[in-house]
RNA sequence: GGCGAGGUAGCUCAGUCGGUAGAGCACACGGCUGAAAACCGUGGUGUCGCCGGUUCGAUUCCGGCCCUCGCCA
């Protein structure tokens, strides 16, 4: 009896986009893949470690395309703003021609910045940065209270501690802009499309497991080989942060993999966190085959 | 068995000239607008190995015991 009589006007406007978020090892990139095999259509990632190739085992990537996945080198810094573009265009595009997009990913600011219109203040050159990082280095109390002079707004809403943002408000500030967006459109419902947004669930126990699993399967195919060629290379600030790198590389792999299981651990825990303040999203549990997962999703496609 | 070092938070350890204890990491919670797998803030979660002694009071001093590590037998 769901719907009927329910005039056409009434209704929800037809789904573009079909967001997929959770935890490491939830089991979204499967899950996503077969939603996006079913919609006819393809998997936009946004997940800030798998912009990068070199690293494909040790940041999960995908073993079926994806959009935005290894599309930089690892000596390439990478940000939002960046990611936000290529996402909303890989998204258009997407939607453009098969009518929907599947958007997959564990990093929570990116799968806003793909669904939302941010609005990211813009990027600001290399010297700027630099000359407010000695201004805050030679003392940070001043730099705070020269924040307050030039936007007190941001100044309210960061910490004195909190070196980069400092750094970045003042950068903002001096030329006009602001650091405190004049719309709050990371934590309010706003999409650029009409999105449904999936949280995929698992009980700590179950995930626990999982992690376990993954990073058994990390080392049978070969992490630590992989991270010492990458190495060889540059890697740029951001690349370095991939969970692991570090420890895989000046560890003893027993200790490493005991490092890495307790790192993604951590960040599973921080995703949960993100979980549960995307707004609108909608969990489900995904301890169980993805096939199960992605029709479960696809009855709330329906329901739409 | 002898000698030495040690046993304090989940882990590594600091400390208490005797007034029941605190750092880092971990963990929990919160924040976050072009580094987000990043960054920042708040929170101590404890039979101070066990049993006695001295003392108003012992995790601290003394004795015994147990356990761990090292060296010597």
């Amino acid at each position: 009896m769901v719907g009927w009589g329910a005039p056409a006007d009434m209704s929800s406007p037809p789904l573009e986009v079909i967001a997929i978020f959770g935890p490491t090892a939830s089991g979204k990139t499967a899950v996503s893949q077969i939603l996006a095999d079913e919609l006819g259509t393809e998997v936009v990632s946004a997940d800030a470690l798998q912009v990068y190739r070199g690293l494909p085992i040790l940041t999960n990537q995908p073993e079926l395309p994806a959009r935005l996945v290894a599309i930089r080198d690892l000596s390439d810094e990478f940000s939002v703003g960046e990611y936000a573009q290529l996402a909303h265009d890989a998204i258009d595009e997407l939607v453009r021609e098969n009518g929907t997009a599947v958007v997959a990913g564990g990093t929570g600011l990116y799968l806003r910045a793909a669904l939302a219109d941010l609005d990211l203040p813009p990027a600001v050159d290399l010297e700027t940065r630099a000359r407010w990082e000695s201004v805050y280095d030679a003392d940070p109390d001043r730099a705070h209270a020269r924040l307050y002079e030039l936007d007190p707004a941001a100044a309210e809403t960061v910490h004195r501690n909190d070196r980069r943002r400092v750094v970045r408000a003042l950068e903002l500030a001096e030329t006009g802009g602001s650091l405190v967006p004049t719309h709050d459109r990371l934590w309010s419902t706003q999409t650029r499309r009409p999105t449904l947004v999936v949280g995929l669930e698992v009980e700590p126990d179950r995930l626990e497991l999982r992690i376990h699993e993954r990073t058994d399967a990390m080392f049978n195919r070969g992490v630590t080989e992989e991270v010492r060629l990458a190495l060889a290379g540059g890697v740029s600030r951001t690349a370095e942060k991939a969970l692991g790198l570090r420890e895989l590389a000046d560890q003893p792999s027993e200790l490493a993999r005991e490092q890495l299981v307790a790192r993604t651990r951590r960040y599973a825990a921080y995703q949960r966190k993100w979980m549960r303040r995307i707004p609108s999203i909608v969990m489900i549990d995904s301890d169980r085959p993805p096939e199960e997962v992605a029709s479960e999703i696809f009855g709330l496609v329906r329901a739409r």
